[in-house]
DNA sequence: ATCCCTGCAAAGCCTTTGCATGCGC
DNA sequence: GCGCATGCAAAGGCTTTGCAGGGAT
C-alpha cells in the first residue's frame, strides 16, 4: 500500500525517510542522524511516527534484535534473516530456508505459527581479522 | 558456577529469585511480582541485579523476545527455542536442530557465528479455539 | 477549509547507576 | 570487621503521547 491510496499525505519528511531506508535495518535514531547529515532537520518524534506508519503500511518492516532498539528496513521480496556483528554492529542479510522447521513445529506442538524471528550473532570477516 | 565457589553471598533475595525461576522465561518485573505475591518484598533493582548476576554465572539465561523486555529462564541441558503465543503470552519450549543452518551460513558468508536467536510467534492451541 | 502532519515538551516504561546502610562470611 | 548486597532515589535511553500551529489536498 502506498501513501496516496490511503489518503495519507506525501510530505518532505516521509519522502526523505523512505529514501534513507534500505535493506539494512536502521534504528529510528540512526535514521534521524542520517537525515541530519543530509541537511534535513526532522524531529526524532516524526521519525518514530513515520517508521511506525511505514511498518503498518508494509512500506517498511520492523525488526528487533537483542539490543532492544527497533530497526526498520525495506521489505525485500525474499524472506531473509540477519547476521549481526557483535563487535562493529554490521548487519548483513542472509537467506535461510526454514520452512521445514515451521512445518515440523506446527505438526508436533499444535501451535499455529504466524511468524518467527531468526537472527545470528557473531563476528564479521573484518572483526575476525582485527582480533578481539 | 554457583554462588559459593565464586565467593559471592547467599542471601534471601537470591535464594527466592532462584526458586522462582523456571524454564519459562520471566521478565524482571514478573519475578518481582511473583516475589511480592509470595510475601517477599525485594526491591525491583535487586531483582534486576540478581538476574543479571545469574546470567553471568550461567545460573540463568537471558533471552529477549520482540517485546523488548529481557526475560530470564533456568538453562536447560538442551538448547531450545520458544513458541510465543501472540494472544495470551504463553511461552512453550521447543527443540529445533538448527546446527546445519549455522554451519551453512558460516561456510557461505565468512561470518563466525557465536550464537543465534530463533523464536516462533503464533497462536497456542487454546487461543486457536477461542477464535480471535 | 479541512484534516492530517509536524515539532516541541513532557511523560512512560524498562533498566542502570550512585550512595549509604545492612548483612553474610 | 570487611566487603559484598540491598534499598532508595535518581538518572538514562528509547519510545509514546498531548497539544497547538502549520501544511497538504
Amino acid at each position: 500500500m502506498d501513501l496516496q491510496t490511503t489518503g495519507l499525505k506525501i510530505t518532505a519528511p516521509r519522502k526523505e525517510i523512505l529514501n534513507i531506508l534500505s535493506s539494512d535495518p536502521l534504528s529510528a535514531q540512526e535514521v534521524h542522524q542520517l537525515l541530519k547529515e543530509k541537511g534535513f532537520n526532522v524531529d526524532l518524534v516524526t521519525v518514530y511516527r513515520t517508521l511506525e506508519l511505514f511498518d503498518n503500511l508494509k512500506l517498511a518492516r520492523k525488526t528487533q534484535f537483542e539490543d532492544k532498539v527497533a530497526r526498520f528496513e525495506l521489505p525485500s521480496d525474499s524472506h531473509h534473516h540477519h547476521l549481526v556483528c557483535i563487535k562493529c554492529g554490521l548487519v548483513e542479510d542472509v537467506e535461510v530456508n526454514e520452512r521445514k522447521f515451521v512445518k515440523k513445529i506446527e505438526e508436533t506442538s499444535n501451535f499455529k505459527v504466524e511468524r518467527h524471528s531468526l537472527e545470528f550473532f557473531g563476528f564479521c570477516i573484518t572483526c575476525q581479522r582485527i582480533n578481539i
